[in-house]
DNA sequence: CCGCATCCGGGGCGATACTG
DNA sequence: CAGTATCGCCCCGGATGCGG
């Protein structure tokens, strides 16, 4: 896209992150750490494979990602954010938080759905407020993407976001990815999301101890 | 543009911040609070008449924007932001901070350069760090913008940017854009500055507070 | 003069087909 | 699997017109 010219860091921001597609590539990223183009491309779903490609130029181009060769098993490429691009983090966290209070009761037929956008709503939003040493692992299975359950490692001081369910989850969601979403972000109390059709196996505690204090927010709908 | 048809709080928030201009309208929004159409024209150098005509009307249609028949001076409208618009602050904050790292050493001879783009760099990093019940008042005037002087209103919970000259501003810097921004962003300390050719004015010791502890970073350049 | 609406060229975007 | 190639379409940018 056309620079703004204008000599304001939000506009360079923009310059550089502001086009389609770029911010959701980014959140794949942050999501998986390294990822194959074609992992990348069922992330996101909807986009044009030239886009993806000429995107990923871009971003290589202007340091937010890297290209590598990957490691023995598999003879193919795999891309990864840079320090730079990592930083995206605070931006892509007050866009989560700022589009929860778009977000409609569930998704439309036309919707896609994928489990690792409520890990990352989770990811991005929990573990700043959890105490320092703690660690969680939370299953995330959504109704709408079956047999795509993904689980998300709550540390402190970061997180990790790998596919399929883990042995040692501390405790498994499972349910619409609305009320999935809606526990994993504070807007639903697990009671109430449960009651509505939500299922949580594990360590029911440790999802309270997870959504303590203040996260659990008023205006709590359905 | 297109939504992304995802049922993802990223993708949501930019559904409706995401397109070209929609986050530098907010900006100008935020900096001035209620403006004029050619208020927003004037501070957002390069966008075309009916593209703005346009945006408005598909912001206020979102509840970022209200349209007001202004007051009685002036027979026109006014728009502003909604409470909804308003908590876009957080991103535009991150995109901010993110995009002080691909600040060029200064503008070139395309860039637009505004005296408020810096004021809302020090309003949107600064407050937070001020102790409760203070307030200090910048004057805030660029070379590049000769006589579009405009001075900030700092508060720890809150701004006010206003175009002119104050008549009781607690300092005044006047200088290069660059070093105007870089000060106020912390990345360059004040003694450098003036060194380089920027003038404070004023209460330089109330400055150095704004500035103190953490929000002097390493890295300082020129 | 302010606040747009209209018109028009160019390019980014989206969908599909195709190739190493 | 990992892209490249092609082609409409629509959005964007720049200019102009026009009513209040």
């Amino acid at each position: 896209m056309k620079s703004y010219q204008q000599y304001c860091s939000v506009a360079r921001a923009l310059d550089v992150a502001g086009d389609r597609w770029v911010l959701l590539i980014v959140r794949e990223l942050l999501a998986f750490g390294p990822s194959r183009y074609s992992d990348l491309k069922r992330g996101l779903p909807g986009i044009a494979t030239n886009l993806l490609a000429e995107r990923l130029k871009t971003m290589e181009a202007d340091g937010l990602i890297e290209r590598f060769e990957a490691p023995a098993p598999v003879a193919t490429h795999v891309y990864q954010l840079t320090p730079r691009g990592r930083e995206l983090e605070d931006v892509l966290r007050a866009l989560t938080r700022w589009g929860l209070s778009s977000m409609p009761a569930g998704p439309t037929d036309a919707d896609a759905v994928q489990p690792q956008w409520s890990a990352l709503l989770a990811a991005l939003t929990i573990p700043a407020d959890m105490p320092a040493g703690t660690e969680i692992t939370v299953g995330i299975d959504t109704d709408e993407a079956p047999g795509e359950a993904v689980h998300a490692v709550l540390r402190h001081d970061g997180f990790e976001i790998h596919r399929g369910a883990a042995a040692d989850s501390d405790v498994t969601l499972s349910g619409p990815a609305q009320l999935v979403g809606g526990v994993l972000s504070g807007l639903l109390t697990p009671t109430r999301a449960s009651r509505h059709g939500l299922t949580i196996r594990g360590n029911r505690s440790a999802l309270a101890g997870l959504l303590s204090t203040t996260r659990t927010r008023a205006g709590a709908t359905t």
